[in-house]
DNA sequence: ACTGGTCACTTGCAACATGCAAGTGTGTGG
DNA sequence: CCACACACTTGCATGTTGCAAGTGACCAGT
């Protein structure tokens, strides 16, 4: 990250993704959303300036990558990397915790809450989960 | 929530605490911190007015306890409510993924890492953790 | 060739949020 | 009376977001 604010790996995490868009688009991706415009249907209503903002902030923070998938007329779709996708136990937390507490959620699909992840080794440190 | 954006407890989450600091603030109160001068004397350097801004609203939202500890001279702390406490998987989950993919990050005492919350029932709808 | 449409954006501008610095009110100790 | 601490509030510059409109590449129909 260009400027952390601390070596906090909670505020750390913030950096990366403490905005009200980011794991918006990243829950999509986990869903199989790929193209802006799937995106951009989202009841959540994000605009257009801030989803391209957002995608390539995103790309450039290692959580995306951007790949042409036809050319003529150029299209482009958005897929998680290994590091978007190892954010999924955050979203499933913060599912359990609204489903708990936030009046008028609704329990995300079987598919989404029972899908396991894989860290890859990257660094060193932690005991696993 | 006042206007939540959809129904997804995803999104709902973000609408609670999808800021940089609000999630900070907490972390603090779970490792013991009360007052505001030991919020503002985390490494993160909220700012004197967000700091104040974010506590009225977490007290509004139900994420923490506004308190008189001592009168004369008047002062005040902030406790955790469960629904806040109820955070801490997230913020464990942040802290198992910046450990691994953020380079730098410190990992957090095991005292935070090992702590389990039990959620109350408050809603009934999806199967325990 | 021209018209209309889709996709993936970009631009301009207003509104809101944040950062930064200074000031305020209450009370305590000397 | 003065200095100081705590818990804020205020003012203002800067940054981020929301809203609406526009752009450019391409394709399909007539």
């Amino acid at each position: 990250m260009e400027n952390a604010r601390s070596e906090c790996p909670i505020a750390s995490t913030l950096d990366f993704v403490g905005d009200r868009w980011s794991l918006i688009i990243l829950r999509d991706m986990l869903n199989g959303k790929r193209r802006y415009s799937e995106f951009l249907a989202s009841p959540e209503q994000i605009t257009t300036n801030v989803l391209a903002d957002r995608l390539s902030q995103m790309e450039r923070f290692g959580l995306l990558e951007k790949s042409t998938y036809q050319m003529r007329p150029k299209r482009y779709e958005y897929a998680p990397t290994e590091m978007g996708r190892a954010l999924l136990p955050l979203l499933q937390q913060m599912s359990l915790w609204a489903n708990h507490y936030v009046p008028g959620t609704l329990a995300p699909p079987e598919t989404f809450m029972n899908r396991r992840i894989a860290f890859g080794r990257s660094l060193g440190k932690e005991s696993a989960l």
